[in-house]
DNA sequence: TAACAATACCTTGAACCATAAAGTATAGGT
DNA sequence: ACCTATACTTTATGGTTCAAGGTATTGTTA
């Protein structure tokens, strides 16, 4: 069961966060909790990432927060995308898609991985 | 087509350059128009990119180098593979599945991408 | 022959990113 | 009274890519 590191992640985090909020408004403690289940234990997301993402996101006004105060008593700031997130969402995706056409071209021939990684 | 930006490809040239020497020793400028030219467009990595990274892997002992004078009268360092280089390697690409199954998990419900990026 | 392009290496500085760690605050349960 | 879960924040650190600038040699072209 692989954990994703780092820079294995690098670069990912913020389209992970923007495809979440894609698929309707949430606040950063849940946007966590929805990746890291969803992950279903390779991805093991902190605050410190989750956050600070966030501010950069909605500094660049991919994002939008509101504050709200939720039944259970709590703050929540909860995040929507923008039209701006939208488009930037759709060129995060098709930079992903390049990404994964290379790289299966470069190692689709010789068979690297599935052996050789005996614990 | 979309060329590949710099946070799309964080992490990945390490892995991009074990694989190429995987097939085979080489020599830093090679490696360089190998995987550009295999990238068709849509990677442009300059040299400052791959000689750090070069020697970060001599380093950490994932690759060897050796000096060469080339039948054109020019010096050249190849590099090959250690076994702990290929060891390396095959965790890297367990890494790059995981991160694909990952997204694929995510991206795959949405119809993300495929429209909405005009021009 | 002088100039240039291609080959081949290198280093530095800036910018960016993920992350651990530490901190604040509140609600609810034991 | 204490602890856990919820919820947000900031700072400091280390790692990465990359543009830019630099050296040196070979072969070609004006």
């Amino acid at each position: 069961m692989a954990i994703l590191q780092k820079k294995t992640l690098d670069g990912n985090v913020e389209t992970l966060i923007l495809v979440i909020l894609q698929e309707g408004q949430s606040y950063g403690y849940e946007i966590i909790q929805t990746l890291n289940d969803r992950a279903a234990g390779v991805l093991k997301m902190g605050e410190g990432t989750a956050y600070p993402v966030l501010h950069r996101l909605e500094e660049r006004e991919l994002i939008i927060s509101r504050w709200t105060k939720a039944q259970n008593g709590r703050k929540r700031k909860y995040y929507r995308l923008t039209p701006k997130g939208r488009r930037t969402l759709a060129q995060n995706v098709q930079q992903w898609e390049a990404l994964v056409q290379l790289m299966q071209n470069l190692l689709g021939s010789e068979s690297v991985g599935l052996s050789g990684v005996g614990k």
